[in-house]
RNA sequence: GGCGCUAUCGUCUAGGGGUUAGGACGGAAGAUUCUCAAUCUUCAAACCCGGGUUCGAUUCCCGGUAGCGCUACCA
């Protein structure tokens, strides 16, 4: 690991953490969570806290912390302070064996997965196993000291018949029964902590204040309080997240559902993180007040856990469409509002990356001509390609002919655009200027006489304005191509 | 099975005891431009069902249904 840990403890507001299992990449709703989570910490100038919650020693692996990171790191919002779970066991430890000194929690010599099989049963077996709770303290301590081995359970107080209840900042006031509540583990038999219990201990010694997560830890919840309460610490607020879901209503997955739930998909895909930050933002939460395309400024200036929803939010793609259109648009958006340096700064080493010719130079003066065609920075590629190549990929002649006009129309246009492009100074207006006229001395419409000069020099029929297009590309490499274009229909 | 949570256009959502139920994406049509895109205009599109409470419920309450989550010595 050569993640440093910072460990000040500072600033006086809330203190929040998103802590990921390292056992995959980063998933779309964990940036959710982290998002809501550094959204609420900087609005109220709080702490925000990374913490690798890796106490699964079978599942985590560190291919999937260098993923999170990349993940995080691209969306560019930073922490303040970074733990990992694996180097405080011995807090883990330690607070486990205060509830159990406590009588809170007691030793279980079940063997793992002996009680599994009647857990479906209609009886109550599934709340502990037979026989362990009631083990006598020396009975206990006698068959640990022989060295069997033993998971170390909650001691959930059912007898009492009270419920065990929290206020939730989304979901409102929660109760539930201690009596549906089963005696989870704490320490599992190989000594190393459960992550309700690593989790509530970290939580606690991290002085959390608020805990904003997914839902799917809502019912979690009630075994956190107990352990808090055995703790004798406060528990923090708690602030639950509705869950993300793929179309088909499942909890987004990768083998279900492929890399779409993958965060560096979308980067990959040319999505600027601003906007996918914003997508994000819009799935569950509401700023209430009709805006849409926001920055990352303007998200934490309008952020509250008032605006969080509580329904699931579909992520809406298909396979054909990998990408919620709203994603889509929202990146466009974003795009559009990008200044001209920046977006071209942005553009260039995806073009570099596919091999084009280009420059910082020639990427400046192509950008705006672009900037309103593009959806994904990758666009860059199939709509600016003419741009960047010496030589134009093959294309239908016929693709030069004219609205309402025909092979002779082409190469009359043509050869008179040539006489005309090889006297004209390469500026647009220039361009338009004397181009126009020309038109209307060949008594062609001016589409009619833009259209195969587009087709010559971009090989496409949908291409950015001519004139502009012209400009750029130069005189040397415009006629070259017009050229190229009379003798196809020669 | 048990327990918990949720339910407004296809999707993201606003709203809330009396509204023409608002916005956005996407879709359709049109305007505009040298094509495309952008932009603008217009249109179609929703309160899960059943009971209550009420003068009046989409909104509040109860029930149902459906979906989701938890029910591991995973997190």
């Amino acid at each position: 690991m050569s993640h440093p840990l910072h460990l000040a403890v500072s600033g006086s507001g809330p203190r929040v953490r998103f802590a990921p299992s390292p056992t995959g990449f980063l998933h779309v709703g964990s940036a959710r969570t982290f998002i809501f989570n550094w959204l609420y910490a900087r609005h109220n100038g709080g702490t925000m806290i990374l913490r690798l919650d890796d106490t699964d020693v079978e599942r985590n692996t560190e291919a999937s912390v260098s993923s999170i990171f990349e993940g995080l790191k691209w969306l560019g919002l930073s922490w303040d302070e970074e733990y990992k779970q694996s180097e405080r066991l011995e807090l883990h430890r330690k607070i486990a064996l205060a509830i159990f000194e406590k009588g809170l929690a007691y030793r279980d010599f079940t063997p793992a997965h002996a009680g599994e099989a009647d857990r479906s049963g209609t009886q109550a077996a599934w709340l502990f196993n037979l026989g362990m709770r009631e083990l006598s303290r020396g009975e206990s301590d006698r068959r640990a000291a022989a060295g069997e081995t033993f998971a170390l359970r909650f001691r959930v107080p059912r007898e009492a018949g009270q419920p065990v209840c929290f206020n939730d900042a989304v979901y409102g006031e929660q109760a539930k029964s201690a009596a549906d509540i089963e005696d989870f583990a704490l320490l599992r038999s190989d000594g190393m902590p459960t992550y309700h219990l690593a989790s509530c201990a970290d939580d606690a010694d991290l002085r959390i204040s608020h805990i904003i997560r997914g839902q799917d830890h809502l019912t979690n919840t009630f075994k956190h309080v107990l352990i808090f309460e055995a703790v004798g610490v406060k528990p923090p607020q708690f602030a639950h997240l509705p869950l993300l879901v793929a179309p088909d209503g499942t909890k987004l997955s990768k083998r279900r559902h492929g890399p779409v739930v993958s965060v560096t998909t979308y980067r990959d895909a040319g999505f600027l993180s601003e906007a996918f930050v914003n997508f994000l933002c819009l799935l569950g939460w509401s700023p209430k007040n009709d805006r849409e395309q926001m920055s990352v400024p303007e998200l934490t200036q309008a952020f509250s856990l008032e605006g969080i929803n509580r329904a699931n939010a579909v992520v809406n793609f298909t396979q054909e469409d990998p990408f919620d259109a709203k994603a889509v648009w929202l990146n466009a958006e974003h795009i559009r509002a990008s200044t001209v340096e920046d977006l071209s700064a942005r553009l260039l080493p995806i073009a570099c990356q596919a091999g084009f010719s280009v420059d910082p130079g020639k990427m400046l003066r192509v950008t705006p001509l672009i900037r309103e065609r593009i959806k994904l920075l990758r666009d860059v590629l199939v709509v600016a390609d003419f741009f960047f190549v010496d030589h134009l990929a093959p294309y239908d002649p016929a693709e030069l002919i004219p609205q309402k006009g025909d092979l002779a129309m082409a190469k009359k246009v043509l050869q008179r655009a040539r006489e005309v492009l090889e006297k004209t100074e390469f500026k647009h207006d220039l361009l338009d200027a004397a181009l126009r006229p020309a038109a209307q001395e060949l008594a062609v419409k001016a589409g009619q006489m833009f259209q195969p000069i587009r087709v010559a020099v971009c090989g496409r029929k949908n291409a950015p304005p001519l004139f502009e297009t012209l400009e750029v590309l130069g005189k040397e490499t415009t006629l070259a191509r017009v050229e190229q274009a009379i003798a196809k229909i020669q």
